[in-house]
DNA sequence: ACATTCATGTAAGTAGTTACATGATTCT
DNA sequence: AGAATCATGTAACTACTTACATGAATGT
């Protein structure tokens, strides 16, 4: 149950409306922990039920600003240093290169090289995103940072891999 | 619904039972698609009656073993070939990296310093695994063998990353 | 005889997705 | 006046997890 400690997270950055956190998930967090509308909504009510957070203003259409409350400061910590990470898990891609040998030669083929493709264009797409922002050097920006990083070496491991893949496939029936 | 096609996957690799597909999922596909016992027989009981496999053999205590039936090979063919596979998403160990700035330095140093710890051991335990299988010359098992480097370079990626990460981070406060 | 492994199934609960529904404010 | 954006909420469904429940066959 991360979305609860995504969504405390961010708001320890400082106080933020359901809106404000939906374009932070859809911007920064949209690789790391996707959340619709629906999903977002639903837990600040649960959370500010729970005594987590607490709205602290409201703006105009409706708008609740809510504010991380001495109680979710606390469990976000606890989350950070008592609890393990989950390792990463389910990969549709690799899922599929362990059912390549259904696939004609050349369909498995193809199908590595889209990766290799994609991979090289998602990395891309990353580089480009990093330089458009303007890097502080508070905290969030750093660790921000720092997590865009893994994103590009993520990237890059999986377009080695894809080319490397290519050349360990087995030959052509026939 | 990827469950649907990880079970038919594994299918065309051959015919199987719950119990079989349950080592599997244990073995080979634990890091890329986890599935519980209970999920899988459900799946196989739904597959069965849309006719995509069907009991092929009974043994003792009540064992059923599935085969694909041609549709249901037509539908891995088409979910391999014509559907793209889903970026990998949720990433527990990363979100709390977005979150690191709320602990003091050492703890967020500590965070880092753990996880360059368990990616080495992560990696280690791979290529363990790597040299304790008998690699043969088939599909499966050179496919199998190119999802298993995939791991071995993904934990690679996150040592190093790790390791370059504490060198990134925000002086201690004071 | 007892433990282990093989073997399946169901029920209840949690998490996540998609779709529906509404309306105020701001910008052009 | 109309379009875009801001803003929230609910309902229905699908996927996944945890726990319960049972029992046959095999190995020691």
């Amino acid at each position: 149950m991360s979305l609860r400690h995504a969504v405390l997270g961010m708001l320890a950055e400082g106080p933020a409306s359901g809106y404000d956190l939906l374009q932070i998930f859809k911007d920064s967090l949209a690789n790391v922990w996707p959340a619709t509308q629906s999903q977002i909504y639903t837990e600040l009510t649960k959370l500010a039920e729970t005594g987590l957070i607490e709205v602290s203003d409201e703006g105009p259409r409706g708008r609740k600003e809510y504010t991380l409350t001495a109680a979710g400061l606390a469990e976000v910590r606890r989350w950070l240093t008592e609890t393990e990470p989950k390792p990463v898990a389910r990969n549709d891609m690799l899922l599929r290169v362990f059912c390549l040998g259904v696939l004609e030669h050349d369909q498995a083929h193809d199908y590595l090289s889209d990766i290799e493709d994609r991979m090289t264009k998602a990395g891309a797409r990353l580089t480009e995103l990093e330089t458009s922002i303007e890097w502080d050097d508070d905290p969030f920006s750093i660790y921000g940072h720092i997590a865009l990083e893994w994103g590009k070496r993520f990237y890059a491991m999986n377009q080695d891999w894809a080319q490397w893949a290519l050349t360990q496939m087995p030959p052509p029936k026939r």
